[in-house]
RNA sequence: GGGCAAGUGGCGGAAUUGGUAUACGCGCUGGUCUUAGAAACCAGUGCCGCAAGGCUUAAGAGUUCGAGUCUCUUCUUGCCCA
């Protein structure tokens, strides 16, 4: 069998790919864009599954006819290339762009059809210099405000952490207990848009419904109603926000945030600052709060029931009332809420049942848990008998009748806190004069540039330890000035890089209005799901508020289809001493028995995960392809599993690709060598329209991203053409069957198809092969007979055959006919090409 | 607890959307070739049965000429929210 080198081809071909684009200035236009990586390093195969989808995506698409932009560029600020930098004591910059240099050599190994000259980085001034022009813009549309919010705090490293920074509520490098502080951050007010947001939903017909729903509820918009209760012996009220007006009833306590206003007089109770630290040391996550063990404080002050005389309700500060949702004040109806219900048992406080529990209506006393289901009101006065919605209705108008609230839309939402003290950064273009004001700095100055020589060693915001660079002068007056020395949340920088390939080298702005109302919106976006609330989400408010500051976009929203790829797995394994080992260190004897390469020791195997550093099951991309050439990685990761699901990486799988398209490259040099000449015009004409199906077929499973699927069809062509070679068809007629297949595998594996392309001097490799429909739509199909439900046989017959001419067919030659003669059909079922199904009475 | 998915051979998974269930790949079994191994090639591979045939899509019911697909109940798993 003649084999082929993939080395030498692939080489060959990736130097063709360097110099070339899918443009098509006369097809209609077609974005593919996959989620642009952060230069970590290397490549890992995650990126390969992404950028092969994409590829096959855009190369399909080019084919086609379309005019394709199918960019790159690197997300290359970020946390991880600080702390590399601190660790083996190198400049972030080099860092960063040395990791670029590799992964773009790999990216390149894959044989991707990415156009390079439109390669674009976050962290060159060129990009982030735009960055800060969109930001001034914004600031002076209003979208960015300046707040007092609670962050993450290291006292030992001086640091604000993310969330993600917080394991088990320490500092995951200083591991010290980290708190609550509050600081002074800039925001973008993405909330003035929420509606917006979530609105647009609807018409995004191209996304995952998961994604969808997933974004719908992190908006969270929820109806409801503000009410005022008077606190007794006093001229004060606290205003409390509810979903569930119709409990009130059942209230027996109001809850406040422990920073709330009411709060101001008990701070000189030590009581209290205990109380306020234990608070502070839950951290700020609506997760740890929900699950941290409720508490409260007594501030020894009562509210007076709006609806019930005389009737008094404590007031408690307590640790799950946040201040930033709502009031910052709630009132606690322990029957019907699970966390109002563990507060109340825990200060035994009174539990009203207000909403029936249809048949089984236990009485307050026996309820173990809150009823939150639906039911009748009960207990409530006014409200009695009504259901929940109708209830929800009257005491809303109730209480705006009495004028002690109204009717309340709030958001889950919350403005998006942009500030980072960090230094690897986009440096926010804000100034401070000495007269307290906070002002843009001119967008002549731009960019402001991050300075080279920072003290990454030392603990705090490194921009802001700099011994001169936040000092500046305010350009119009001329007085001395303090930059803004945070720098600005990296999902900033992905949040409009779609728009900056549309003219990636444009000077005068962040991209050019003409190019990106030609290209935008995306056509095509791929990437994980793990993104598919706040990168996506971030990116769609960026285009409405660029849309309502300076520039003027057709669309509003940014991805017109959306595809969310799963995650590669492998086994996990772990040596004798529970250390995570790679898998090339391990030998597998069985399914679950596994052996120490080096010391014969036995293994540990562990069940498949997404592949991940920490716990070293990963496989290296640049190895494999070295081993079997990137056509059979990309082969083998469309193969396996549906895109959108999780696939495991199979060694034996990759290698098998790697024979099978040696086999294709062994029938490529048959079919070159074949010598026939007669022909059956019927064999060839069946021959051409078998080769037909597969066109129909793998067009449609790739305009459904069934890549697995197209795939099957490969192989099964394969056979096929292996099969047919000694019929009675044409060299000619063979080839250009062959041709076309081989035209279909472009997208999949590019290298061997051009190559083999090449070989029969074919040049006509930028059009998709065509289906001859004339007689593709009259050839034979398949009809399946069956008497009284069941399959008896198939039989191919001409298209529109008649049920008269079946039923001939069927008592003459089928397999069918022993179960129909001497038989009554009382009834017969015929579905024109499909199916006929004779109901028989014994 | 609520919401949304999903459950098909030993494994990854197909099924023209209500019409041949198990395509295609991995794995496994047997054979050919080889000193041997690897590779390659051929054959087989859901279950019961010598066969004819029967059974089978988590479990159970229903609708239908016909259900993996639709409806209901139960169980299990995954994801998101609390």
């Amino acid at each position: 069998m003649e084999r082929v080198n993939f080395q030498v081809i692939e080489k060959k071909w990736q130097e063709k790919f360097a110099t070339s684009n899918l443009q098509n200035k006369k097809g209609k236009k077609f974005y593919c864009l996959e989620m642009f990586p952060y230069p970590s390093g290397k490549i890992h195969m995650g990126h390969v599954r992404n950028y092969t989808i994409g590829d096959v995506i855009a190369r399909y698409k080019f084919m086609r006819g379309f005019n394709v932009l199918h960019p790159m560029g690197w997300d290359s600020f970020g946390l991880p290339a600080e702390n590399a930098a601190r660790t083996n004591n190198l400049n972030p910059k080099k860092w960063t762009e040395e990791n670029i240099k590799i992964m773009k050599k790999q990216l390149k190994m894959l044989g991707l059809s990415i156009d390079w000259n439109l390669e674009i980085s976050t962290c060159d001034e060129d990009y982030y210099k735009h960055q800060q022009e969109l930001f001034i813009d914004f600031y002076n549309q209003g979208l960015v405000s300046r707040k007092e919010t609670y962050v993450n705090w290291d006292p030992v490293e001086k640091t604000v952490l993310a969330n993600e920074q917080v394991i088990n509520g320490r500092g995951w490098r200083s591991n010290t207990v980290v708190e609550r502080k509050k600081l002074s951050q800039w925001f973008f007010n993405i909330t003035k848009f929420a509606d917006d947001l979530l609105k647009d939903l609807e018409n995004l017909d191209g996304w995952p419904e998961k994604v969808k729903l997933m974004q719908k509820n992190w908006i969270g918009k929820s109806f409801g109603c503000e009410i005022n209760f008077d606190i007794e012996n006093t001229k004060k009220k606290v205003s409390v926000f509810t979903t569930r007006p119709d409990t009130i009833f059942g209230a027996s306590f109001i809850a406040v945030s422990v920073d709330h206003e009411i709060c101001r007089d008990l701070h000189k109770l030590d009581d209290f600052k205990k109380f306020k630290d234990e608070c502070s040391k839950i951290g700020t996550t609506e997760e740890a709060l929900a699950n941290a063990e409720k508490l409260g404080f007594e501030t020894k002050l009562f509210a007076s029931h709006p609806f019930i005389k005389n009737k008094k309700i404590p007031i408690y500060v307590a640790n799950f009332v946040l201040m930033d949702y709502g009031k910052g004040a709630i009132f606690g109806c322990p029957a019907h809420d699970q966390r109002d219900f563990d507060f109340a048992k825990k200060y035994k406080l009174p539990i009203i049942r207000v909403v029936s529990d249809k048949d089984k209506s236990k009485n307050s006393e026996e309820m173990n848990e809150a009823f939150t289901g639906v039911g009748k009101i009960i207990n409530s006065n006014f409200l009695d008998n009504l259901d929940i919605p109708e209830a929800k209705k009257t005491i809303i108008k109730e209480v705006e009748k009495k004028k002690i609230g109204q009717k309340k839309t709030l958001f889950r939402l919350k403005d998006w806190g942009i500030s980072r003290q960090r230094y690897w950064g986009c440096p926010i273009p804000m100034i401070y004069l000495e007269d307290g004001s906070v002002i843009p700095v001119e967008k002549s100055e731009l960019p402001i540039k991050l300075p080279n020589d920072v003290d990454l060693n030392s603990n705090g915001n490194p921009l802001d330890n700099h011994p001169s660079w936040k000092r500046t002068f305010h350009k119009k007056s001329g007085k001395p000035a303090i930059r803004e020395t945070d720098t600005l949340d990296t999902f900033v920088d992905s949040s409009w890089y779609f728009l900056r390939f549309c003219s990636p080298k444009f000077r005068n702005g962040s991209f050019e209005e003409k190019d990106a109302n030609y290209w935008m919106p995306v056509d095509q976006y791929i990437g994980g799901v793990e993104h598919a609330i706040l990168h996506l989400l971030y990116s769609r408010f960026f285009m409405k508020a660029i849309n309502k500051s300076n520039k003027k976009i057709k669309c509003s929203e940014p991805f017109k289809n959306l595809f969310t790829q799963g995650m590669v797995c492998h086994e996990t394994y772990q040596d004798k001493n529970g250390d995570w080992i790679y898998p090339e260190e391990v030998e597998k004897l069985s399914e679950n028995k596994a052996i120490k390469k080096k010391d014969k020791s036995n293994v540990k195997v562990g069940p498949s995960e997404s592949m991940s550093k920490s716990k070293k099951n990963t496989i290296d991309p640049e190895i494999m392809i070295k081993q079997y050439g990137a056509d059979a990685v990309r082969w083998f990761i469309l193969s396996d599993s549906p895109p959108e699901k999780d696939v495991q990486w199979s060694d034996s799988g990759v290698a098998s690709s790697n024979k099978f398209l040696q086999k294709i490259w062994n029938l490529n040099s048959v079919i070159l060598n074949r010598k026939q000449s007669n022909l059956d015009k019927k064999i060839e004409e069946d021959f051409n329209i078998k080769i037909d199906t597969y066109i129909y077929k793998i067009d449609k499973f790739i305009d459904n991203f069934q890549m697995n699927v197209a795939i099957a069809q490969f192989y099964e062509a394969y056979k096929y053409l292996q099969d047919s070679l000694k019929l009675e068809i044409r060299n000619e007629i063979f080839s250009e069957g062959f041709i076309k297949i081989m035209k279909l595998m472009i997208p999949f594996t590019p290298h061997l198809a051009l190559e083999c392309l090449s070989l029969f001097n074919y040049k006509n490799t930028n059009t998709w092969p065509t289906i001859n429909y004339k007689i593709f739509k009259n050839a034979k199909t398949n009809l399946v007979i069956q008497v009284n439900g069941k399959t008896r046989d198939v039989i191919s017959v001409k298209k529109d055959m008649s049920e008269k001419e079946i039923y001939g067919i069927v008592l003459k030659s089928s397999k069918a006919k022993k179960y129909i003669i001497d038989k009554k059909i009382s009834k017969t079922i015929f579905i024109k090409n499909k199916i006929i199904n004779y109901i028989i009475i014994n």
